[in-house]
DNA sequence: CTCAACATGTAAAAGGTTACATGATTTT
DNA sequence: AAAATCATGTAACCTTTTACATGTTGAG
């Protein structure tokens, strides 16, 4: 159950409506959690039911108005209490390594296309968290920032996030430089 | 629905039984799917009933009898057609960096002890898919192997999960240094 | 005037985890 | 004698995804 989990840590240093925690984890900007705005939704309700999150209702002129949620001392304890739990390791589960598990078998072409399309989705993430880094340090060097800043933890999960979208692109970019030179070879034969 | 084609892609190669299917999955020696073996019998069920896979009973004497299973043409086309389909991305998912995300708020202490045996976890993982991509080429030189070599898939996934598991490693270690270090400076205020 | 963004949900279906169940053999 | 490995399942529960539903405002 990290879902929920997931929901307060995201809420610990801002307060944050539905559809502004959808944008962040909807697209993939969490680099610690993936979730569709329906279960965040759902997942806000119960947490205000068991008193983790408090809302408040801010009325909006030009906007539907919204519900502002932040998280509170029985959130935080709850957070506490999952932290000193044992964690669950975590396992790669994605359908392009089974697609290119099978690469012996199906057309290469059809990987080689995914392999290009799905490195450059990774570049852009590179991109993206290159940039939300360098504004969460600010004009600090990196070094300085996670020995004296106030704020690391989004920051060291940013880290792990630009790491995993790095590996993506260069093993997506290493796979399908390796088809295209046996579809060469083949054709040499 | 990619289970089936992970179980599909994982029998390409060799026939299995149910039991030897759930050593590959279960113990996250398949980097490219995760799976619990009631999953996989199931699906083993499911897959022989429309024709994906065939079964047969291999009689042991020592042993229980078990299944081995095979991928049919049908489930190599199916396999084929799943491949033509678009690639949902893949997301982290992770119960240790939403623990990360909240370092600010909850105690050091026990998240630097997690990050620690984590990256023995992944440690350990980086080891065994070494060894098996050493086994998969034989005495080949990777570039060579790569080029030439007949089965290729395998070892372009093993490849992504050494990369994910290195990469694992390494921001668990750095994680986890970082948070030492701020102990450090906090005693010396 | 149409499309994107803001804002929040419900309900059904699919997928995944955990607990329970059984029973033989080999290793420690 | 106990524990690990081989071998295969069922059932209940929890989580996640997909489809449906509604209404306003600002930009092109």
């Amino acid at each position: 159950m990290a879902l929920r989990h997931a929901v307060l840590a995201a809420l610990l240093d801002e307060e944050l409506s539905g559809y502004q925690l959808t944008k962040a984890f909807d697209l993939g900007v969490a680099n610690f959690w993936h979730a569709q705005p329906q279960q965040l939704y759902a997942e806000l309700t119960r947490l205000e039911r068991d008193g983790l999150v408090t809302g408040r209702e801010v009325v909006q002129d030009t906007r539907p108005n919204k519900r502002l949620f932040r998280v509170t001392d029985a959130g935080l304890a709850e957070l506490e209490r999952f932290t000193s739990l044992a964690a669950k390791p975590s396992f790669i589960r994605d359908d392009l390594l089974v697609k290119v598990q099978a690469a012996d078998h199906v057309d290469a072409g059809t990987l080689i296309a995914q392999l290009t399309e799905r490195a450059a989705f990774a570049q852009a993430k590179v991109d993206l968290f290159g940039r939300l880094l360098r504004t969460m340090r600010g004009d600090r060097a990196e070094e300085d920032f996670l020995r004296h800043g106030e704020c690391i933890g989004p920051y060291l999960t940013c880290l792990r996030g630009l790491a995993f979208e790095r590996g993506n692109r260069d093993w997506c970019e290493h796979a399908a430089a390796v088809l295209r030179d046996r579809q060469g070879a083949r054709v040499q034969d």
